[in-house]
DNA sequence: ATATACATCCTTTTT
DNA sequence: GGATGTATAT
């Protein structure tokens, strides 16, 4: 339905102080800002300047009067971009920001349910638990069940579940489409946890944005009350909304998201349900509301999709004129940040994908240097390159800060690490375990926590025995289930320890344990308090920095680690100063004096859970070269981008060959060359050790993608390696050198790799020896198939065909194959 | 209940 | 190479 003239024409009211917000704007990013209204989507290729247009475009409706800050919300994906947003359009209109929404969307759905919770089951102080929470809580529920928590992993079962709530499936809707044993277990799991996230008054991340959806869904005043208060809402990073987040959107700016969505279905009723099933019990049509303000405006760059593992589903930008038809749609195709060999590599190696929307970066800047490309012997030799790579540009004055290297797998770190430490270059490694993850700091947090809500069995189980006090994992599923089946929390049956049936040390334990909790309780209610309850007076002196302190204290926490021997209890004693000072910072920022302790607790509670250090991320001293994965990468942009490990099995990655992912492969490296101001290298290694003895490996495909015209080296050399015929590794031949064989579209080139197997070693029939007795064969594979690609371990070698080599398993075999190596096409 | 020795498993991860 | 979990002994 075309609705022309139904929006408001702002754009011609004639406004200096806001035309001036169009200067300097490239005639589509201008469109952009002064879009009349209705849904608009923004193709924003790589450092096409999409933060300026969403800037702009928040001050320009301030400005022309089309609506007031508060009533704008904006939307990204971490706490990062969205101070980032706010500071910019700070500085753009030039006066504070407050009122003006601008949020994660979990931190935005965190504060609505914050006041809606009661209607959902919840009391206002839930808990949001981290993954790691939900993992435990998970694996609990599997060894409730009696699931075999080998088949099922909590990790695993844990991902399928955040999948099933990302596609807004609840578990009745999960139950129904589970077909086998698997899929049932999974289900059972689900329904299992999410009983005990409401026993427990707790949500998981992904319940943030689900259960937000529901409240919506259920409470249609609710929503009206939500869509009424945002007249514009603006969203960064489309390509990586879930369908729970477009769900999220719909609800919050369109008439009726069932009805509205276009022939393909609307995002989350698309995947609601599986294929073929259309209705839905919560998602039904809302009856006799006002009509949305369809004021949605989405920004992303379909080519820099790379979370689909976390269900994020492309076809959001994709479809998003399916999804609404009337939708405008507008490409940023000029890139302000890189030179064109740089782009024309991009451009050449994103061609390669098929689901995409066409695209072609260009630049004034002019071509600039070609992008290096480099076979080294094997990953020591590739990090030496980098390294004297690194040292050169930085002799020419390029600023070590200004220099990045990007990996497929964290793994791939430590070969560069210790090339800079030899070389005495300072570095910074982005990733790895964050500090709200490292243990210590958990289990301080996790104590403030339970505290908090003594419900919160997670966190209780979690600091029972810490420090160790002998209360084992049968006394802890003694109180547990004790609390259960009475219906209280854990904080009750540690009053009165024999009831639950402890035993006499244990008892004797754990009532040293309610004594500390006992003192806790009372420095933060500021006063004795009958057990369970919230109420009582709040101390209004006590700081959180004091709270966690006196944690520390009590418990003994401190002085255990204090006393130990071990020399990585000073790091964490550390780690604990650190938190304290981030208690500190949150008490002098956020002191509001009308606050009593417990309402401190609760929003310092609610920040760290969403908080991870973003802060932190990439925005280090300067002088450190930076090393992380592409997918931590996004977003950022280096004048040197080294690129390293392009080789098929680390990247693409060989599970994502395995499943056909190749896609999104393509588009992380698309984001790993778009990271590149002026330089661009990229290194693969001939052979490479990864977990024990070193393996032949074979150039990524993607090396093969690149466009010969931005490159500096494009022999068959350095694209296809030369072969090599691999001794005896590990005990057994290496059959790696095989995929030598592999070389792309299959033509024959001259000077090419061997064809014949006898070149390798090895002859038409022989026997390939298995690695590993608990290999298991990937359930799709069978005898007669093509394994396509290398390391194949086992089976008998029948012939080979172009770049593909026949297998043959025998029968009997069972255990002969390395999955995820190979990969495997019917004949 | 806990300490130790052994086996096993390895993407990516904005919240 | 190393972290994490399980089996075994104390």
């Amino acid at each position: 339905m075309v609705r022309a003239g139904a929006y408001p024409r702002y754009v011609n009211s004639v406004n200096a102080y806001a035309e001036e917000l169009l200067e300097g704007l490239n005639e589509p990013q201008r469109r952009a800002v002064q879009h009349p209204g209705g849904p608009l989507l923004v193709i924003a290729g790589a450092g096409s300047g999409k933060t300026r247009v969403l800037t702009h475009r928040v001050a320009y409706l301030v400005r022309t009067g089309e609506c007031g800050l508060g009533e704008i919300l904006a939307v990204t994906f971490t706490n990062k971009a969205a101070a980032e947003l706010r500071h910019r359009v700070g500085d753009l209109l030039g006066r504070s920001t407050r009122g003006l929404w601008v949020a994660t969307f979990h931190s935005a759905c965190a504060r609505i349910l914050r006041v809606e919770a009661e209607k959902l089951g919840y009391t206002r102080t839930f808990t949001i638990y981290d993954s790691d929470d939900s993992k435990r809580l998970v694996k609990r529920c599997l060894e409730a069940e009696g699931a075999d928590t080998k088949r099922f992993t909590p990790n695993a079962v844990r991902n399928q579940i955040s999948d099933h709530k990302n596609r807004l499936r609840s578990v009745q809707q999960a139950q129904d489409l589970a077909a086998g044993h698997y899929d049932r277990t999974v289900a059972d799991a689900y329904a299992a946890y999410q009983k005990q996230l409401v026993a427990n008054n707790a949500m998981d991340f992904d319940d943030l944005m689900a259960r937000t959806v529901d409240l919506f869904e259920r409470y249609p005043d609710v929503r009206e009350r939500y869509r009424r208060a945002f007249k514009h809402v603006l969203v960064d990073e489309y390509q990586d909304t879930n369908p729970a987040q477009y769900r999220f959107l719909q609800l919050l700016c369109m008439d009726d998201p069932m009805h509205q969505a276009g022939p393909s279905g609307g995002g989350a009723g698309r995947d609601a349900l599986g294929a073929g099933d259309d209705t839905n019990a919560l998602t039904a049509p809302l009856a006799g509301e006002e009509p949305g303000h369809r004021n949605l405006m989405v920004v992303g760059d379909d080519a820099q999709s790379i979370y689909g593992f976390r269900s994020a589903d492309i076809r959001n930008i994709l479809d998003f004129e399916d999804d609404f038809p009337d939708a405008e749609v507008i490409k940023l195709e000029q890139n302000y940040r890189s030179t064109q060999h740089i782009l024309d590599a991009a451009n050449g190696l994103i061609e390669h994908n098929t689901n995409q929307r066409e695209k072609h970066l260009f630049t004034d800047e002019g071509t600039g240097d070609e992008v290096r490309v480099r076979a080294l012997q094997d990953d020591h030799a590739e990090a030496r390159w980098v390294v004297s790579e690194i040292e050169r540009l930085a002799g020419e004055g390029v600023p070590l800060g200004d220099m990045a290297v990007l990996y497929r797998t964290n793994a791939l770190s430590r070969a560069i690490e210790t090339s800079l430490t030899q070389a005495e270059l300072d570095y910074q490694v982005i990733g790895g375990v964050r500090f709200f993850d490292r243990a210590e700091v958990k289990d301080a947090l996790s104590y403030l926590a339970w505290l908090h809500n003594p419900a919160n069995t997670v966190a209780f189980a979690r600091v029972v025995n810490r420090p160790r006090r002998g209360i084992g994992d049968t006394s802890v599923g003694r109180i547990l289930s004790h609390a259960a089946s009475t219906g209280v929390t854990p904080l009750e049956v540690i009053a009165d320890p024999a009831a639950a049936g402890l035993k006499t040390a244990a008892v004797r334990a754990v009532t040293t344990f309610a004594g500390q909790i006992e003192e806790l309780r009372e420095r933060l209610f500021g006063g004795p308090d009958e057990v369970g309850g919230a109420g009582g007076p709040a101390s209004q002196d006590l700081r959180i920095a004091d709270l966690v302190e006196d944690v520390l204290r009590i418990t003994g926490y401190r002085a255990e680690l204090e006393a130990s021997e071990d020399p990585q209890d000073e790091g964490r004693l550390e780690n604990l100063d650190q938190l304290h000072a981030y208690a500190e910072e949150f008490d002098a920022a956020e002191a509001t004096p009308e606050d009593d302790a417990f309402h401190a607790l609760d929003r310092f509670l609610q920040q760290t859970a969403l908080l991870s250090d973003a802060d932190s991320k990439a925005d280090g001293p300067d002088g450190q070269v930076t090393l992380m994965t592409l997918h931590n990468a996004k977003g950022l942009e280096y004048d040197a981008v080294f690129l390293v490990g392009l080789e098929d099995g680390i990247f693409p990655h060989s599970r994502a060959i395995d499943s056909g992912e190749l896609e999104e492969e393509r588009r992380l490296a698309y984001v790993g060359i778009t990271r590149a101001r002026r330089h661009l290298s990229i290194t693969w290694a001939r052979r490479r050790a990864m977990y024990g003895p070193p393996q032949s490996q074979v150039p990524s495909r993607f090396l093969r993608e690149l466009p010969h015209d931005a490159l500096d080296d494009a022999s068959p050399e350095a694209m296809t390696g030369q072969p090599s015929f691999g001794g005896a590794e590990r005990g057994r031949r290496d059959f790696s050198a095989i995929g030598r064989i592999g070389r792309g579209s299959g033509a024959s080139r001259p000077g090419g790799p061997p064809r014949d197997l006898s070149s390798l070693g090895l002859k038409r029939g022989s026997d390939l020896v298995s690695s590993r007795a608990d290999a298991e064969p990937a359930p799709s594979w069978a005898p007669g198939q093509r394994v396509r690609h290398v390391k194949f371990d086992a089976g008998e070698v029948v012939r080979m065909d172009g770049d593909v080599v026949v297998v043959r398993f025998d029968e009997a075999g069972e255990k002969r194959l390395i999955a995820g190596f190979a990969r495997l096409e019917t004949l």
